[in-house]
DNA sequence: CGCAGAATTGATACATCTCAAGCTGGGTGG
DNA sequence: CCACCCAGCTTGAGATGTATCAATTCTGCG
């Protein structure tokens, strides 16, 4: 609110950031940190701002730190389909690659670590620790890309909408590292609009089969927003998945 | 047919290896070529044979030479969804990683080039032109299946046709290097239940879509799996997509 | 208080699935 | 050489899940 483009916010030593360890930067070592704290500022949106749009030019790369972002493509007449989930310590950007390839949301208040494009490609060039970490992060979010084309392709609306929530709650559950055992419960951070499209569905049937769901006890509602999940294991079933992946993989 | 579990297949020298400039290894000069010359060994299947069944473990990664296999992932009831089609040059398998996640099926006669993977794990991280390959090759996976995931979620069934008839022409067309100017004819290496796993839809439902764009004049087709493209602009449009892309990008 | 965005619910339309019946073409054995 | 066979494919008729269009109800906020 206060500033023009959100150029400022918080700043913070790499030393105490919350996503040291999960983020491109995890295998570093202080002295490439510290390389690192050169190139980089904190970007802050609010919930609703778009990040980048898609075509635009791209000077930076980054990380978020706090809050979540998607990812979308849009077709001319303007079916949209959400092509990713951007949370805490997952990375934004293609090094080199000029243009951005999706619009990027807030979809909460949002902090970003950026990186300026050039140095950091640069870096990434001489830093093989970099490059490794952001190779396996890259394999991670394909094997995501893929487990969700098998949603998107052959799951029904209630397993995909059940899909979607034990996603957010297994993500939700690796960030705050204290397992709730039994219960789960968690905010969503997504619209019944942006939840329809990141499972292609209508947000009409979105809304008809979270309540269905509700009213079936898998699970529990507290306002629109918050989902508390009396049985994990009910909830797979429903999404279609053998049960084996616990909570943390 | 004549070996018993197609260990060899005609060796090649890497040196006129016909995806050496496109696979994993083509970041890589003459002396790291011969390190890999060292790991490496081919394997052949027939159309129809299963390269890897998911979950197994593998004790290699590699590069498709020549054939097409398909990635799929089974849900316990039967249903499956094709999660990445693989052409000459592909990589296949994760380094870093015990298991398959995946099943790998040759459908049609295939080559692979394969490498032991301890011994390619230990030249990936002495070798950053491998790592720096294979990040980029991985980037533009993630491309794909996230366009994919549009196709998935929002495209009708005659628009998801037509975007794989147009993405086969196009990755074709890359292979044959003379572009042919107007008149784009291949041949379709999926079989109907195969391009129905790829876009989420029944075989029954892609024949009627198929015999549709033929009755339309959007193909022509000489036997059940010759495909002649009069006009790939229009193609184009029938798959909803911007008529920007060129057949080379 | 009342407005606006978000969500729910209802009635109907329609695209795709499902089940079922033939067709086609290439390979095989008699 | 032919008849048969069978996997792959096509086509049809009816069922069904989700989209579409429309009306209401929530919920937070100025």
């Amino acid at each position: 609110m206060l500033l023009p483009d959100n150029l400022t916010a918080t700043p913070h030593e790499c030393g105490d950031c919350p996503i040291r360890h999960r983020a491109v930067c995890a295998r570093c070592d202080t002295d490439e940190l510290l390389r690192l704290e050169e190139m980089k500022y904190y970007r802050s949106f609010e919930a609703g701002q778009t990040v980048i749009w898609s075509g635009d030019r791209m000077d930076f790369v980054g990380s978020v730190v706090s809050g979540v972002a998607t990812l979308t493509q849009t077709m001319e007449d303007g079916r949209t389909q959400m092509v990713g989930l951007l949370l805490p310590s997952d990375f934004v950007g293609r090094p080199g690659r000029q243009g951005a390839a999706y619009n990027v949301v807030a979809t909460t208040d949002l902090v970003m670590c950026c990186f300026r494009k050039k140095p950091f490609e640069h870096m990434m060039e001489i830093t093989p620790h970099i490059a490794q970490r952001l190779l396996q992060m890259t394999l991670d979010e394909l094997d995501a890309a893929r487990e969700w084309m098998v949603v998107l392709g052959r799951k029904t609306a209630r397993e995909k909408i059940a899909s979607l929530l034990a996603i957010i709650a297994r993500r939700d559950a690796s960030l705050h590292l204290v397992p709730t055992e039994g219960k789960l419960a968690f905010d969503l951070p997504l619209t019944r609009e942006a939840m329809a499209d990141y499972l292609g569905l209508t947000l009409e049937t979105v809304s008809r089969q979270v309540s269905a769901l509700r009213k079936d006890g898998v699970i529990e509602l507290q306002g629109k927003r918050h989902v508390i999940v009396p049985d994990f294991d009910r909830l797979m079933e429903e999404a279609g998945d053998d049960s084996d992946g616990g909570l943390l993989s």
